[in-house]
DNA sequence: GATGAAAACGGCTGTGG
DNA sequence: CCACAGCCGTTTTCATC
């Protein structure tokens, strides 16, 4: 069951994502309307869940996670029951933050954020050691030139 | 020039991503402390540049935004004034969620939020037109196993 | 939906240990 | 560096237009 956005709540969420510390005034000013229908969406939003946590970005360097890389995974095992393995590994490692399945030769992705390249090889040698992988492809980041959690409304 | 943080700030990091509507008197109580250190330890992590923005995470499918590729880009061209165009038209297009310039044979890695496979096809033949790529592949996610932006702190 | 009031709460500051 | 206390802004609810 999903959600009729209108151009307000667009508006409403723009400004959530930049800044979720503004006050409901500040929010209101911004997308031209006032306090009460701005808190009545947010609320009903954040029912629906539309909106979700709220949370504050990390500088990963500064917490001595300066290695980000892609990891690129090709199985031969599609049985319910070894994919059930693989996701719990991966959902209970915190350095996996994101993960999909793919279509596709490559059948997943992973982003994986360490301290350094040997962190990370602890990390593959626990992942291949737990669950059959047929082939695996790191790519390391060198550089990361945009990140970003604000999902285009418009 | 880095902060040293200890294992109350990480506790404080932990909590304000897991939640960051929290009161301070929360917090405080979490982590075994109270509200002034805990008030202390957050003004300087923001004024350090550890703390970022704090922001809301939105639900992609709520926006009608269905489709999640990560493009992996080789080019031939290395040239300053290239990389300077190609990047500003990165960080100009708000279904660029990410982008990272990588150590290897793939130059570089996006990951695009569109709202279908024709949202994305536009996507690619406007950056194609814009700048100069040798090779283009799209993998396309079919299942978002996990995606947290919670960095692991301890 | 807009406006305004009122109550509870939490951020933020200052004083003192 | 922490505890306590007080002020002020904000959230949240409610009544009215």
């Amino acid at each position: 069951m999903s959600v009729r956005l209108d151009d307000l709540d667009r508006k409403i969420l723009a400004e959530l994502q930049r800044d979720a510390t503004q006050s409901l005034d500040d929010i209101a000013k911004e997308v031209g309307s006032s306090k009460t229908p701005v808190w009545n969406r947010v609320r009903k939003m954040r029912e629906a869940g539309v909106i979700g946590p709220t949370t504050v970005l990390l500088d990963p360097d500064a917490l001595g996670l300066e290695a980000c890389f892609f990891v690129l995974i090709r199985t031969s095992e599609h049985e319910a029951e070894w994919q059930q393995k693989f996701l719990a590994t991966l959902r209970a490692r915190p350095e996996v933050l994101e993960a999909h399945r793919l279509a596709g030769e490559i059948d997943y992705i992973l982003k994986v954020r360490v301290e350094n390249a040997r962190a990370y090889d602890v990390f593959y040698q626990a992942l291949i050691s737990e669950v059959r992988i047929f082939n695996v492809t790191a790519l390391l980041s060198m550089e990361e030139i945009k990140f970003t959690t604000q999902l285009p409304v418009k």
